[in-house]
DNA sequence: GCCCAGGGAATCG
DNA sequence: CGATTCCATGGG
């Protein structure tokens, strides 16, 4: 399917500015597994190009973001000084993603203190390992299949001390000791302190869930990479800032390619 | 060998 | 309470 697109949209920084970790670039175009469907994506002048199983014109608009208006954030942003305006500059071509909600908590379980190509590899072992395989992929494992495992089987994919909270999780998840869907319906101070009810799920993690799970832009995940930024421009307040989970990720997405800005 | 990586729990003053 | 330490693993 295709999809005209009228702003400014890159694929490129939106799959590949860490929100995401199972899509993979090729030669013109992106591949990766999304709900259990491999998918490749083409972007060519202003059209998207979607080619996958999962044939459904509203999921794909709804997780690429197609409707959310960046106009109006993204002029406030470039407003709003510096550091903001030039991260804003440079990466307003990023949209947020609505990724698979248990994907996301996984993911971003596996990523604390750990850095993007050892995540990614991580998360490959464990949709191999434990995914339902389809020809020559694997989905990612449901929190059900996961939570059967015990912790032995599951260093298989080398977590390291990360693999007890993926159970958890799991176990959480898939006994709605804490219902994911419950959250569609919550503020989101309180599915902060829902979601930090599971063992290794702190205040990052939990904001990453809520912004790439559930497009909440109000929350705004403080990384290693943020407090620098934050420690760096200390005139910099988002607290009142519309949209800051947005914010977050351009900031994001421009010190890692600017580290030294930090100096 | 040492340091760090999209943090959070356990422990300590 | 806030501050420090530990946690597995692998690449630089």
């Amino acid at each position: 399917m295709i999809f005209k697109i009228r702003d400014h949209f890159d694929l490129d920084k939106t799959l590949d500015c860490g929100q995401c970790f199972r899509w993979v670039k090729k030669s013109n175009y992106w591949s990766g597994v999304v709900n259990g469907y491999l998918s490749n994506v083409y972007f060519e002048n202003q059209h998207l190009k979607i080619e996958s199983d999962l044939n459904s014109l509203t999921f794909w608009k709804n997780y690429f973001d197609l409707d959310f208006d960046y106009s109006k954030p993204i002029k406030q942003f470039l407003n709003y000084g510096y550091p903001l305006s030039t991260a804003t500059r440079e990466n307003s071509g990023i949209h947020i993603l609505n990724q698979d909600p248990w994907e996301v908590l996984c993911s971003f379980i596996i990523s604390q203190n750990n850095n993007i190509p050892r995540i990614k590899s991580i998360i490959e072992r464990l949709c191999r390992c434990y995914g339902t395989c389809h020809d020559k992929y694997y989905s990612f494992p449901s929190p059900k299949i996961i939570s059967s495992l015990n912790i032995s089987e599951l260093s298989a994919i080398k977590a390291g001390f990360r693999a007890k909270y993926i159970l958890d999780a799991a176990k959480c998840v898939s006994d709605l000791k804490v219902d994911l869907d419950s959250i569609y319906s919550m503020k989101s101070c309180d599915s902060l302190r829902y979601l930090q009810s599971i063992n290794g799920v702190g205040p990052k993690v939990s904001s990453c869930v809520l912004l790439y799970g559930f497009h909440r832009t109000d929350c705004f995940p403080i990384d290693t990479w943020i407090k620098k930024v934050l420690h760096k421009f200390p005139d910099f307040n988002f607290d009142l800032l519309p949209h800051k989970g947005l914010a977050q990720i351009y900031l994001f997405s421009w010190i890692r390619s600017h580290p030294e800005y930090l100096e």
